[in-house]
DNA sequence: ATTGACAACATGTATAGACAAGTATAATAT
DNA sequence: ATATTATACTTGTCTATACATGTTGTCAAT
């Protein structure tokens, strides 16, 4: 279920994206905005703190919320989200191509060397080639782990597994863990990327649940010259 | 001036770091909290937004908070953190060496294909060499923008850039955008690096004060065999 | 022993109100 | 004209309250 504020969040994201607001111009303060939505203040400035936080605007003190152009730079691919997602949102008609999907009694080899503390976990295999315009990507390698995944169907793959997961299975994916890296590959990926060199960008991942369960490890092999992470980040100032 | 739910988001980050509430096991409740530190619910939810956000505790609806254990892989890099302040909290003891310091009346040449809509600005160009155990690992090129960075002594460079920012000059650090790739790099970059070939992880940022200023410019390149980024994310459920 | 209802806890969401502090504008005094 | 003051805005922080909803254990009925 929504809440209130997630619908204020979304509908102000919105209109963001279509320029009803724009960069550079603030958005109606928080009275008019609480006016305009029928909501307390504090709902609206939750709303407001989710903007904050993926970048979308920035409040100022005294002044109000000023519209941050970011679409300049093209758009954040942190945070969790799936390959799917990515390809509608940013309309790259990729093609997907399965390698492998199969169940395993325990983690497969290749996953051992960045996920070792899950050695004996059944799961699910998934390996899939994702191909742009012609042109291998990225090698997505997938472990689901099977408690809390028992059986997934071939067709989830060639989809979406996350839609699948969160969908029908009505699960929350929750919170991740990455890890970006640069490593030697064999030759078997170095065909599959049709590298001419064995480096790759390695992102490693550990995906959980909202009740902190752990239900999927990543292996992500991106083409050097092909891959770029965009972030955003916010100072914080809490002291570990 | 800190607020009070940032002295508590403080606190527990703290407890948590040493060990007074342990993973896998729940801090206080909101109300127990709330006696603890003398305020109102809402002012421990905001606390614990912040460390629910760092990836420190995940709220369960009905049953509590819960310390997540991150340490085993390591702690988060992404967000703004200068390296100053990674080396004194990772221990790295770094050595760092000041290859340039300049003023200069227009962008050099090397931030141009990277940052081509401040062509024209001026600033003051640092090149720093980070050398962690006899080995140069990181060069980092900063290009401060003259507005709103007018005069910067050398002594900062060396130690730490942030520290004068924030504490000398008393500016409010806010946010970036950083942009992760792979490159090819030139002879220069290349015997810097000690590299034995021509590849680096060329980390790019546009940083910004408090009221939007953008006040920085970097270019960090990375010796690939030893660069890791570690990110924590949540799924965010906006959608645009 | 199993089930079901209930109570006591947890967090999630929304509201209303108060005051602090930063910003900008207009009126005022010099 | 210039500087000062008042004011009306803005966001930042904190409080108190209410109710919804999820979790867990207890106690009673079956």
């Amino acid at each position: 279920m929504q809440s209130k504020s997630d619908i204020i969040a979304q509908d102000l994201a919105s209109k963001i994206k279509h320029q009803l607001y724009k960069p550079g111009n603030y958005i109606p303060s928080e009275n008019q905005l609480t006016a305009l939505y029928g909501s307390s203040r504090e709902t609206v400035r939750r709303a407001l703190d989710q903007l904050t936080e993926l970048g979308l605007i920035q409040k100022i003190k005294g002044k109000g919320s000023l519209v941050l152009n970011l679409e300049r730079y093209s758009f954040p691919i942190s945070g969790i989200t799936s390959f799917a997602e990515l390809n509608k949102d940013l309309d790259m008609r990729a093609e997907t191509k399965i390698l492998t999907f199969e169940k395993c009694s325990q983690l497969p080899e290749k996953f051992l060397p960045y996920f070792s503390e899950e050695k004996d976990s059944k799961g699910t295999h998934v390996e899939r080639l994702r191909i742009i315009q012609d042109q291998p990507d990225v090698l997505d390698c997938d472990y689901l782990l099977n408690p809390p995944i028992a059986d997934i169907p071939k067709s989830a793959a060639e989809k979406s597994i996350y839609q699948y997961l969160e969908n029908d299975l009505g699960l929350s994916i929750s919170y991740a863990t990455k890890e970006i890296t640069v490593t030697k590959v064999d030759d078997h990926i170095q065909k599959l990327l049709q590298l001419d060199h064995e480096l790759a960008v390695l992102v490693a991942s550990r995906n959980y649940l909202e009740d902190t369960t752990k239900f999927e490890l990543t292996l992500s092999y991106h083409r050097p010259d092909k891959f770029k992470f965009v972030d955003f980040a916010r100072r914080k100032h809490i002291k570990l």
